[in-house]
DNA sequence: GGGTGTTATGTTTACGTAAACATCTGATGG
DNA sequence: CCATCAGATGTTTACGTAAACATAACACCC
């Protein structure tokens, strides 16, 4: 009965284990469909791919024998033998900020058009020693490229410890020297938001900026600067939050005393939403007596009290970008480094609107 | 110069393409690494996998040589030959909801201390076409095991498209018949929510549910019907929105013109704010007039006008079990299903009091 | 001092796929 | 009627790893 194959159980050497009737119950291969279909693994292969050069009636035989035992290109086998994974890893440094979770929910839908799985790989805190160990644990998964999203200047020497065939592009941040790099342009949208509110007639606008390690928030600091430098304004002390609504609160309540703040531009909406409560809290009427502007148009920024004027990110474009640069450069070869900027968009509600002192006159 | 290895160019039949030569830059194999440090490429396998058995010498030979060539095992030939991609899959509806997204990110750091990586699935729209794509896109991925967050219903068939031994473990949703189930304790959470505006002395409470084709929608929706009952209090119609903030304020205009309306329950913390915008807009007071609640504890509730009471779910937690929930069906075989609650914890914050009523004839 | 382990290492093989090469069939053309 | 060719299919091999199966060296025990 177990040796059906007709080999005498006690044939010298000859008895080779029966491994096939053991094996896991695990899906066919290729084998498998080219025994049930009579051909060759090979021209099971040819079908699976597409290929032509196989005849109209063996293609539907082969493709009947797939579908009868439920055939799955085994993708191991496949990554193995083309030295491609079709998958791309994500590093990012926590999902907590809209921003990264909105652009990697565009680059998980641009890798699937273009046949790409996305990998994630979370990085706790975002220390020099986390992110290099997120890159070395990378390196031994299955990845051909990667996309980094935010805060880079970490990355100074763990790339070293990268393979070298393998791509990488990052989003929001600088470093374009050393990388491919798609961000939002911080600083068109910080000048338009400064600018705003200078047209409504403020003297000048002060600023509560995200944490000092984030180039986003250096940059949207340093435009601000800018452009309040440019139209010869004096520009207030930098209040300085956390990105979160309560360090925003926090600050706000110390710019609610300040008697002449008539115009804040917020880093984030986050910090902004902390920052209407507070000005509310210290009966500060926003937008009469203080104008708010944030950054991002977050999903819920339409519904604050009041609902929030601010600069909307296309996060969905950055991460399609994202993906773009990152197949673009794997198929192309790595050329030379660079910054791609996608614009913003200025939203005007209600949180601006002229200063007290601009109106007071007229009634 | 060209047949530098000595073979005449023109031997015939014996000369086989010096392929080495032309290979791929890319990363050193075991054979590589066995070679330089004078060993089979077994014994590199075993000091790679920290087998014991290994002389100390021996090792440390071998080590020096993986660092020398910046050897990296190969995932795909690991895969393949174990069979295990060490991957787990998730299935999200679209990273906007907060929950979905912390739940995301709890999964991602836990497979990582596992071992596991994790591979995103996003299906943009939830219909079971597209659920059904995702799940056979899916099973040609280097997946063993899949997460679901949220909304299984639409999973009735699309699971029988699934590879048999690929584990499935659904978060957010009942079904825990079909499948194993790892969900927040949305009826408690909002019992208790409940619970707290009648012991404020509200007479009965209105809900602002969130859309009728979600289950967690509808779990508190029930829950609060059943309290309400359990109560004897009668039961206001219930108010619909679609979990954004801008629904929650289209319902809650009509909500404010309820005279009777001194407690709102909102299904989430997005509706609640637009809830609270609806009511500001329409003069009343936050909680003098009417309370509000919310659920899900988003980060910014702290800082809504006023703080939002609201019903706070562990989703780092449901994440964590969700993960250990797969892999213990993957090692110990796939028993019954069943269902896992996470509680949820009641974080009091200054969106409720007591009614009007109530408080009126005190002073 | 010949078994008997034990430890360290090498050899063979298989995982599933697909490129490269080989073969086989039948048709076309001179 | 055979050379030539194109299309369809089969055979061999390699990808990198690790389990299973040798083998070799050396210590230990009665």
């Amino acid at each position: 009965m177990d040796t059906a194959d007709g080999i005498a159980a006690g044939a010298p050497g000859g008895a080779r284990p029966r491994k096939r009737a053991v094996r896991r119950a695990q899906s066919a291969s290729m084998a498998d469909v080219a025994r049930l279909a009579g051909v060759s693994s090979q021209t099971v292969s040819r079908v699976s791919n597409g290929y032509s050069g196989v005849a109209e009636e063996t293609r539907r035989q082969v493709l009947a024998a797939m579908k009868e035992l439920g055939y799955r290109p085994n993708s191991a086998a496949r990554a193995l033998k083309s030295g491609e994974f079709r998958t791309i890893g994500v590093i990012t440094f926590g999902l907590s900020s809209t921003g990264n979770v909105r652009t990697l929910e565009a680059i998980a839908v641009s890798a699937a058009q273009e046949g790409y799985a996305v990998t994630l790989l979370p990085v706790a805190v975002p220390t020099q020693d986390e992110v290099r160990g997120a890159f070395s644990r990378l390196s031994e998964l299955a990845v051909d490229a990667v996309i980094v999203i935010q805060e880079v200047h970490l990355l100074d020497e763990a790339t070293l410890s990268l393979p070298p065939h393998i791509q990488v592009v990052v989003a929001d941040s600088d470093a374009g020297d050393r990388f491919t790099v798609v961000d939002t342009d911080q600083a068109g949208g910080a000048r338009t938001a400064v600018r705003h509110l200078l047209d409504l007639g403020h003297h000048t606008v002060w600023h509560l900026a995200g944490p000092e390690e984030s180039y986003a928030a250096q940059r949207r600091a340093d435009a601000w600067r800018a452009e309040l430098t440019a139209a010869g304004r004096e520009v207030p002390a930098v209040v300085r939050g956390d990105w979160s609504a309560e360090s925003g609160y926090r600050a706000g309540l110390g710019l609610a005393d300040e008697p002449d703040c008539t115009a804040v531009f917020a880093a984030n909406d986050q910090m902004a939403l902390g920052l209407l409560r507070a000005l509310a809290e210290r009966g500060r009427k926003v937008p009469d007596d203080v104008s708010v502007i944030g950054f991002d148009d977050i999903a819920e920024a339409g519904s604050f009290l009041p609902p929030l004027t601010t600069v909307h990110q296309d996060f969905a474009e950055v991460g399609r970008l994202c993906v773009e640069g990152v197949l673009h450069r794997m198929r192309h070869g790595g050329a030379e480094h660079g910054t791609t900027l996608v614009p913003t968009t200025f939203v005007v509600r209600e949180s601006t609107a002229p200063p007290p002192a601009a109106r007071r006159p007229r009634p």
